[in-house]
Parts: C-alpha cells; sequence; structure tokens
RNA sequence: GCCGAAGUGGCUCAGUGGUAGAGCAAUUCACUCGUAAUGAAUAGGUCGUGAGUUCGAUCCUCACCUUCGGCUCCA
C-alpha cells in the first residue's frame, strides 16, 4: 500500500526534512528537535554521530521486521528501537525463532537493503491510524496508537510493502543500509511493555554497520570481551563454583575468591574506621516483628527466605535477613541519644539472603546470600549534605583504588507515584522531600548521572552508581540511599540542644558494594589478572633444580615472613612448564631460580605482562613488591 | 517466575537405540632441565536426577534439578 492510497494527508508528508551538509543526497526526515540535535553533532554520515547511528541501527529494526512479514506472515508487530548497541524487535509469533530462522532472516535483511526501497514517512488522523492498523492485522499497534495523548501526529514510516507505526527518524532508503553489515545476534522471549502480566512476545536482538569490516571487528571485539566473563574465567581460575544440590544463587568461594574478599573487606574495614565508621556484629535472622516494623513485612516479603508459617500468628516465625537497617538501628536504639552523639556511623561487612526468582540468578552478579560493605549513618538534618557527599567520597575512592571508576556511572534512582503503597511506603510529602534533598546534593556536585523511575528502594531515593558486565548488562554497584522514613518507625529519636525530641535521618549505602559483585566486576576487568595488592597468590617461586628447592623455600619465607601470599612450585617440571602454568593462572610476578641464582642471593623475576624483568638480588625485588603493594597500584 | 539453549571422567569436547572415547589435568616412574606444554605407564564416568516407551535407553518421551543468554526483578 502506497502513502497516497491511504488518504495521506500530504501537508506533513516532508516534516522537518534535512538534507545531508555533505550533499551526499541522504535526506533526514527528523522531527524539529532531533535535527538540531544532529546538526550540532560532527555534519558526517559516520557512526561518531550518535544521531545517525542511532538511525541507522533503528531503520535496521524496520528492516528486520520487514524480513519477518515476508517469511513469517502472521507475525504480529510489537516494536523495534535502536539500543546501546544495535537494535530489536519484538514479535508476537506461533513459535519462538530457531537459530536457522535468524539466518534465513539476516539473509532477507541483506536482500531487502539491495532492493533500496524508499523509506517515506506518512502522518494519518488517529482513526485512519486505527483502521490502517487493523487492516494490516497488528493490534499492538493499535494498542500503541490509543496509548498516544489526544491530538499527537501519528506518524508512519513505509518501505515497500511494508507499513509501521513508528515516531522516527530513520534513513531514506533501505539502500543506505550496509546489506552484508547486519548481523542478528539472538532472539529471546520479552513480555509486551515489559510487563511480565502481560504475553511474552519474541525478541530478536541485531547490530549492524555501515561496513561489513566495522561488522566484524564488532564482532571480534565482542568475542574477546565474552572471553573475560567472570562467570567463565572466575570458574576456571577457581575463585568459586556451583554446586547443584547446594542450589541456585549460592556459589562457593573457593579459597583465592574468598582469599581476595577477605583482602578487601580487611581494607574496606579500616579504611571505614579510619573515616569515623563503628563496627557492627548483627544477627543473620530475626522475627517477623522486626520486619513489620521496618515495612520488610509488607514490601519485601517476597523477596526474604522465611523460616516457620509467616500466616501463623500463634507461633514464632523467623526470616533470614535481606537488609541490615533494621538491626543496626538498635544500636542507635541501644541508649538515649542526643544530638552530640550524631552523625552515628555504622558498618558492618553483613551476610544477606534474598530469594530472588529462579531466572535470575547470574555467576557472583546476581546471588541469593551475599555479603556487602554496608553501612547506616543516623545524623541530623542539618548534617545530610556532608555526610551523604563524604559517603560518594569514600565510594569514589574506592572505585579509584581498584581501577573501577572508568567503568561506572550515576543513576538517581526515584520512586513511582503510582505505586505508592504497593511499592513504596511514605506520603508523596515525605517522598518529595527526600528526593529534592538528594537533587540539591547532587546538582550542588554538578554530577552527571541518568535519571531511573520507580527504581527507588522502598523507603527512600537512592544515588546508585552501575557498571555494565561483559554482557552488557547493567547492574548496581554502589548506593547511597536517603531515608526520612524508618528512624520514625522505629521511634528513633535524639535530643536537641534545646532538649527537645528530634528525629534523625538515615543515610543507607554501601562503600565498596557487594562483594560477590565487585570480585566478578574486578574478574572481567582485568581479565582475572587481578592487581598484585588484592591477588590470591602474588609470588611463585620456581626453582630449576631439585637443588635448589632450599632456596626457593627460603626465598619464600622471607616473603611470606612479611605477609606477601607467596608460593613454590616444586615439582620436577622443566621451568617452561611452570611458567606456562603460573602465566595461566595470572600469577604476577614468578621468580626463577636456579643454581646462578642461588649462589649470588638473586632472583630472576618474571611479570605475568611484562615478561622477563631480569635479575636482581632479594631485597631489590622485595623493594619493587612492597612499593607496588602498599600503593594499591592496578599493576 | 517467563521464553529459548544446554548438561557425557576435574576441564574442553567426540559419540551411538545394543550399557562409552580423545586431549589436557591427576597419580606413578624416569629425566634435573634457564623464561608459555619432557616422555612413558596407570587410574578415573551408574553419560544431571527420576519416571515412561522399548527385548534393551547415555541416545526417544515427560517431569524435576542445575547452568547459560534474554525478559521481569534487583546489591
Amino acid at each position: 500500500m502506497r502513502a497516497a492510497e491511504c488518504n495521506v494527508p500530504q501537508a506533513g508528508w516532508n516534516r522537518g526534512v534535512v538534507t545531508s551538509p555533505l550533499n551526499s543526497g541522504v535526506k533526514f526526515f527528523y522531527p524539529q528537535k532531533e535535527r538540531d540535535l544532529f546538526m550540532k553533532e560532527k555534519s558526517e554520515y559516520s557512526f561518531e554521530n550518535e544521531v545517525y547511528k542511532k538511525t541507522y541501527w533503528h531503520s535496521c529494526s524496520h528492516v528486520l521486521a520487514q524480513a519477518v512479514k515476508r517469511l513469517f506472515p502472521e507475525a504480529k508487530l510489537g516494536i523495534g528501537p535502536a539500543i546501546e548497541a544495535g537494535f530489536y524487535y519484538d514479535f508476537d509469533v506461533e513459535k519462538p525463532f530457531t537459530g536457522e530462522d535468524l539466518d534465513a532472516l539476516e539473509v532477507e535483511m541483506g536482500k531487502i537493503c539491495k532492493e533500496k526501497l524508499p523509506i517515506e514517512r506518512f502522518e494519518l488522523p488517529r482513526d485512519e491510524a486505527l483502521q490502517l492498523m487493523e487492516e494490516k492485522g497488528e493490534p499492538y499497534k493499535m494498542e500503541l496508537i490509543n496509548d498516544l495523548p489526544e491530538g499527537e501526529h501519528i506518524s508512519f514510516y513505509q518501505q515497500g510493502e511494508f507499513v509501521d507505526l513508528c515516531a522516527g527518524p530513520h534513513l531514506d532508503s533501505t539502500g543506505r543500509i550496509k546489506h552484508n553489515g547486519i548481523k542478528l545476534l539472538s532472539s529471546s522471549g520479552a513480555y509486551w511493555h515489559g510487563d511480565s502480566k502481560n504475553k511474552m512476545l519474541q525478541r530478536i536482538y541485531g547490530i549492524a554497520f555501515p561496513k561489513k569490516s566495522e561488522l566484524d571487528e564488532w564482532l571480534a571485539k565482542r568475542e574477546e570481551a565474552l572471553k573475560n566473563d567472570h562467570n567463565k574465567l572466575g570458574r576456571e581460575l577457581e575463585y568459586f563454583t556451583t554446586v547443584d544440590y547446594i542450589g541456585q544463587g549460592l556459589p562457593i568461594l573457593l579459597p583465592k575468591g574468598a582469599r581476595v574478599i577477605q583482602i578487601l573487606s580487611r581494607w574496606v574495614e579500616d579504611e571505614e574506621q579510619r573515616r569515623g565508621y563503628h563496627l557492627t556484629k548483627t544477627p543473620y535472622m530475626a522475627k517477623r516483628e522486626l520486619y513489620k516494623i521496618s515495612g520488610h513485612w509488607d514490601h519485601y516479603r517476597d523477596g526474604m527466605f522465611i523460616i516457620g508459617d509467616p500466616d501463623d500468628e500463634t507461633k514464632e516465625c523467623y526470616a533470614l535477613r535481606p537488609m541490615t537497617c533494621p538491626f543496626q538501628y538498635q544500636v542507635f536504639l541501644n541508649r538515649k541519644r542526643s544530638y552530640k552523639d550524631l552523625p552515628m556511623r555504622l558498618n558492618e561487612t553483613s551476610t544477606l539472603f534474598r530469594n530472588e526468582e529462579s531466572g535470575e540468578m547470574h555467576g557472583l552478579i546476581r546471588v541469593r546470600q551475599f555479603t556487602i560493605s554496608e553501612a547506616h549513618l543516623i545524623i541530623r538534618p542539618d548534617q545530610l549534605e556532608e555526610e551523604f557527599k563524604a559517603c560518594l567520597e569514600l565510594a569514589n575512592f574506592m572505585l579509584e583504588t581498584l581501577g573501577l571508576k572508568e567503568d561506572c556511572y550515576y543513576q538517581f534512582s526515584k520512586w513511582d507515584p503510582e505505586n505508592k503503597g504497593k511499592k513504596y511506603q511514605g506520603t508523596a510529602e515525605q517522598w518529595d522531600k527526600a528526593e529534592s534533598a538528594m537533587q540539591m546534593i547532587l546538582d550542588s556536585l554538578d554530577l552527571d548521572y541518568k535519571v531511573g523511575i520507580d527504581e527507588a528502594a522502598f523507603y527512600g531515593p537512592k544515588l546508585d552508581i552501575q557498571f555494565r558486565n561483559v554482557f552488557g548488562k547493567e547492574d548496581t554497584l554502589i548506593t547511597i540511599q536517603i531515608d526520612m522514613l524508618l528512624a520514625e518507625q522505629f521511634g528513633m529519636q535524639y535530643t536537641d540542644s534545646n532538649g527537645e525530641m528530634q528525629t534523625p535521618y538515615i543515610i543507607h549505602r554501601t562503600s565498596i558494594g557487594c562483594y560477590e559483585r565487585t570480585l566478578a566486576l574486578l574478574i572481567e576487568k582485568y581479565g582475572g589478572a587481578l592487581p598484585t595488592w588484592m591477588a590470591p597468590e602474588q609470588v611463585r617461586v620456581l626453582p630449576i633444580t631439585d637443588r635448589v628447592h632450599d632456596y626457593a623455600e627460603d626465598i619464600a619465607g622471607v616473603l611470606k615472613e612479611k605477609g606477601y601470599r607467596v608460593t613454590v612450585d616444586d615439582r620436577s617440571e622443566k621451568v617452561g612448564k611452570k611458567i606456562r602454568e603460573a602465566q595461566l593462572e595470572k600469577i604476577p610476578f614468578m621468580l626463577i631460580v636456579g643454581d646462578k641464582e642461588k649462589e649470588n642471593g638473586h632472583v630472576s623475576v618474571r611479570h605475568r605482562s611484562k615478561g622477563d624483568i631480569g635479575v636482581m638480588p632479594q631485597e631489590e625485588f622485595q623493594e619493587k613488591l612492597r612499593a607496588i603493594v602498599e600503593s594499591k597500584s592496578t599493576e
């Protein structure tokens, strides 16, 4: 169907056309807003131009939809946007797509590109738009149209026989898309409108580039990144494992993983002590009554492991803690407090239990039992800004030391008033107050952040520090939260300087986040070669012959005495093999010793990434190691 | 929880409706070796678990468990 055949109002036809500044003939049917953005960007049609890239991928998603419609005419269209890396399109189909289906679709997409079909925009009034989608048999599109506000221009894009409801923008022809620069990556289920109550559609993910070589490069890079998958590397390098009959989300931290977490948590606890925190140790479980006060019973019960019958009020019922907050508050409540006691900074290396749903677990990143560097700061309202900033400073200090700062970004996680009562406790006024307080602090820091609506904790807004794993999936590493609700619920009060009772504010925060998750991120960041200061094994001594085993032991003994983690490989193997294995295990330093070294009291030093760095006296190596470890360099 | 894929010795993977192989790792022996794999021998698996179909199941069917990629959820 041509646009003209369905009463296209010609007036809207060329709305917002931009002609290429390079006069290459490419036309963008951009709405004014995006046109302005485009013109500010590099005036080239390259992927360095974010708008062009997204437009290209968006048009790819339409080509994908067109291919699906050709090969699977019964498929109903969902939505198909460009995303961070590539594009996807959701379809309602009888059977999920198979790998062969994706191959066939890729071929068909290539054909559509070669057909060089003009991509044209037209607009329709609501009733005609609905009629068109009804004729095309697209119930999901009709739902989208019905959700559009009154008076909105309802625009469509057409290429050949394919018409799609779409706000645009798009390229002007399928011929602009490189026919062999497209790769369909995967397909999986995805709920319509992202709501698990809705029907599950089938989503196809894809990526595309204007050059085949760029596609190949991207795919190779991705493959390379996947090699650092902590879930693979972490198991291979024996940081952790899982056991069928223990259960999902309950990893075993093997000696190497446990060692790293011990090193990190000692560092964190010491640093927090320096910053005025008091360490607590609170129980792993409590009676249901505690969680009723905190609100967990009403807002978080599905996320808890409950011991006993939660509905039988005549018997005791316990729950493993999903958070430490209500426990640490008891420290404050232990006696009468005055304004002089505040801020009260309570930290705990706390193990938590959350009954995540079965499909949500992922290596060390998403588990059911984990340990976080948690703290609650009980403060006077006038201390909020200073304490919040100090929390952020601490978090950033940790991230910088770990070398992860560049991989993280901020998210201001707000509530959604729509879910008041169900998901969130407190009043709109209380939420406004907490969110605007956080807003003010963030503004004063001139922080670059994205906003997450409906991402808050049930008791308050959060500043989350996010990262992406090797698959590009986003997770929270660190969080800082403002809570103006729970202190009141627990009857926490302090006497101010006028002798009047006041309710404190509370900051919930993590400093390094969840140790398991942080370890996962470190493994992915460093490809398993963790910085020397936190490496589970820092030095391995490799004697060349049995004659120098005693010397090797001496060297190791001195280093152990100084607190380093060192082993001796005294097997009867060739040194080449010992080196190979130490390399594969990513041991930072190898000390190769033979008769010559023994004679002179020297060591031959090999670094895992620098290779052979020469022979030196033992003391010189010790000094080198000391400098690296004490500075917590990322080497 | 939902959609899809997978599960064979410690690891990576072959394989077949007639109850299993390879490489690496392990163990033993020999070699005493100079910056990424010395050689030989030995041992190791009720083929994720449980049912069913069949004369016979690791293979076919179903359920469950676990793992992986998504969705939803979340530190």
